[in-house]
DNA sequence: GTCTATACCGCGATAGAC
DNA sequence: GTCTATCGCGGTATAGAC
């Protein structure tokens, strides 16, 4: 069984790979909005625009194709965070961060929105991602974070809630998007949207936790 | 239609009632957790402890319970936000709001993911609540916060974006309950949970947007 | 008011023609 | 590789006995 899987991911043709793509995109926008348990194939076929049987001929059943898209969209999904430097200034990294965050939900909505639903429901299929090697990233960054703020340069506080802070605020916006909307009006545009998210956010951040040892040299 | 309807309501018993809790109670649990098109009316009967057959002779359609579910959940909800008053320290109004919102996750989780998974489904049933008596609640306390910034008391910012981030970071907790007890670990207790979070927030929102006169006044 | 039995449909998945 | 046809199951909802 072992061997058959292998050579046919080998003669896997150009044709083939398409045809997963078109299945994963279409996955993705009902997963993501219905979440695993009220989402159909029917659905995702109707989207894909291919008929139930051929597309349960490239996945073989509705949670190969789930695990697949969550497969995909993870390792995408914990770069910003790994790129976040112990030698950086805090500021300048944090904002980054933030800037990131905020662009991933601009730009990857129903991918936030996937998660989202699949931690909302315990998280039955990626418990232990969060466990493992989504714990020890935010560890080992909690550690930086706790490092600046021993140097002075951030004021004390939990590196843990921070970093949930900053996921949940940034998430917000694509998560409750509807809400968002309802609330601003259908006059905001997307992009005032996040401009104006990423000014408040930076400047809540930034001056509510950052020291600024950087001005006093600046105009001492 | 409307006479029944009413008939039907005075006459209702005390066992009838409590019938209707024990199924919203069920239907609290299951909804929450597996959002509306995810859940199956067998579910909430198991957990009810009844036959689904008498259950819907309580509630005519899965609809209809979430609908009176949802109904009842709102009235609690929209609450904190409405006792932040214009008239107080923007300090204490905003700490009080932020405690309230981190103890109604702790203690109601399953009525914020229930609001979650409907918002990240689109709030099919709740778009009229959204874009009428939410935005206008949020209108008014929008502007009280701007009357604060205007005064010197807070710190320039877009209210909108701020209770935004209130919203984000504390329903956070319930929410993504199994994301941040898998980060933290299971050694941490709930209890040490939102201790962690409420002073973590408080000094971000407090130390960030904050201006404080009261301190100049208090030690000149 | 509450149960058993059941109608009826849409679901995930398979078989077999082409 | 892709289709039509269909299976078996579990879904919502109803009818009718008790």
């Amino acid at each position: 069984m072992a061997i058959p899987r292998a050579a046919q991911t080998l003669r896997r043709t150009r044709i083939q790979e398409e045809k997963e793509e078109q299945i994963l995109e279409a996955a993705l926008e009902v997963f993501s909005q219905r979440g695993f348990h009220g989402s159909t194939i029917d659905q995702i076929a109707d989207v894909a625009g291919m008929s139930k049987p051929n597309l349960l001929y490239y996945f073989r059943t509705k949670e190969a194709m789930h695990r697949a898209l969550i497969d995909r969209v993870l390792e995408n999904w914990l770069e910003p965070l790994q790129s976040f430097d112990a030698d950086g200034d805090p500021g300048q990294e944090i904002r980054g961060y933030i800037r990131r965050k905020l662009e991933l939900a601009r730009d990857f909505p129903r991918e936030s929105r996937l998660f989202a639903n699949e931690i909302l429901q315990g998280a039955p299929h990626i418990m232990t991602v969060l466990e493992g090697p989504l714990k020890a990233l935010v560890d080992a960054k909690a550690k930086v974070i706790r490092a600046w703020t021993e140097a002075g340069k951030v004021r004390p506080c939990d590196p843990y809630h921070l970093i949930f802070s900053i996921w949940s605020t940034t998430q917000h916006y694509a998560d409750f998007d509807v809400q968002v909307r309802a609330v601003l009006g259908s006059a905001d545009a997307l992009s005032d949207r996040f401009d104006g998210a990423a000014a408040f956010l930076e400047r809540l951040f930034i001056d509510g936790l950052v020291l600024a040892p950087a001005r006093d040299e600046i105009s001492p």
